[in-house]
DNA sequence: AAACTATTCAAGGATACAATTGAATAGTGT
DNA sequence: ACACTATTCAATTGTATCCTTGAATAGTTT
């Protein structure tokens, strides 16, 4: 029992890796946005209101629990999940959070419950109504993440471009806007702008990696290299 | 964005007491144990080789993270799972560590690649097996814990006294062991020792939480209080 | 009431971690 | 070769966490 009771003392420092990594509000902001796609260190540290080097050492630990991945390319570098798992995981502690925490689910009720969320289409059947020309489905992510992956038929429309597509859309044309996730408040800000200017518009709570997580159909506009 | 960025950083804030809670070896190591069922405070410090007040401040973290919760009956207080998502996310994680960990998977190997490995008994068929009296079936762990939930028509034979237990067994009959799962050491020793007394005997490498999870019956025989 | 038990609390020192700063590295463009 | 850029490294400081120790609490038994 000794020679193997050392063996599990060592296994369950080798899991409190990962759990060291997803320790700190900040690796756990960087993870969440590397759910939505490949980014650089310094997007990410802009993303995340971290300095470089702050980001940089936490990609770092996050790179030495094999969470993550990066690759050079010229002066560049691009991090990513460093496996599809790593975004199931990441679904899980945040299901369990909400679940347990009676702080988070008091958090996401109030994106919920605000009267920008959708919750009368059946998502199932938003694509078949996208693909007939009844809805508009707009990604208000940055152009980055919704060319790394996006729900297909879905037009870009970045947060901050959204003021110059106003004079493209119609007004009586029902309006869907999503982000990256339940947590984001990119569509709650895209349906507040659009409903203030008279467009009928509803925020879908889910975002890419829950979409995915579906296993509904995922389309990607970025050239592979 | 201000108002409801700090509202996203609370919330990884919040998913971090999650995280914060899985960072360390000894919590692991007592969530695993109560994965098994519920435990008392001593029993679970004895288990993991930790200090009664040592492992009361663990236990008061996972609390802390509503991971656990405790019941005083009388002098001693029970702590269990707050939540079957508890034990979901505890095996996401273990299996996450396994995928990416080269380090768990090298541990583990060392387990499965054992000579005690069932390998070829199909689990959906062993519970038929052991019905028609083809195999025994026996569960090594503590009766602890074996009364808070084992596999039905499993015999509980705790490792401690298996010795006692020889007399009993037909040299002959197939006898499967099983304990808490694939990091636990019971099952393996247990197969060491039968084989080494003559018997025919396998390791089968899930334990009650992996069996659960599959949506197999779990038998209880602990009164309901 | 007194002795005893399981658990928790409180204080201490050693250790580990997070964020900042400034320098170093590696690659690009002129 | 030169200036320039994205990223990483190294050193520092303040803070949080871990474990131990000894005392306090709450409940049981005699």
């Amino acid at each position: 029992m000794s020679a193997t009771g050392d063996l599990k003392k060592t296994l369950y420092e080798q899991l409190a890796r990962l759990g060291k990594a997803v320790a700190s509000p900040a690796r756990l902001e960087l993870l969440d946005l590397l759910c939505q796609g490949p980014r650089t260190v310094e997007s990410l540290a802009h993303e995340a209101g971290l300095s470089v080097a702050n980001a940089s050492q936490h990609l770092r630990v996050l790179h030495g629990a094999r969470l993550v991945e990066g690759e050079k390319n010229g002066l560049f570098v691009t991090y990513r999940l460093a496996d599809p798992a790593v975004g199931d995981f990441f679904q899980t502690l945040r299901a369990l959070g909400e679940k347990r925490l009676a702080e988070v689910d008091a958090i996401l009720r109030e994106f919920r419950e605000a009267p920008e969320s959708l919750e009368a289409i059946e998502k199932e059947t938003l694509l078949n109504r996208v693909k007939k020309g009844e809805v508009i489905l707009i990604d208000v992510r940055p152009a980055e993440e919704y060319r790394a992956g996006h729900i297909p038929f879905a037009m870009s429309v970045p947060l901050k471009e959204l003021g110059s597509h106003f004079a493209k859309l119609r007004r009586r044309q029902p309006i869907v806007a999503y982000c990256r996730g339940p947590y984001c408040v990119l569509a709650v800000e895209a349906v507040k702008q659009l409903r203030a200017k008279g467009f009928r518009a509803a925020r879908m709570d889910d975002g890419i990696a829950e979409w995915r997580a579906r296993g509904l159909p995922v389309a990607v506009s970025e050239v592979a290299k």
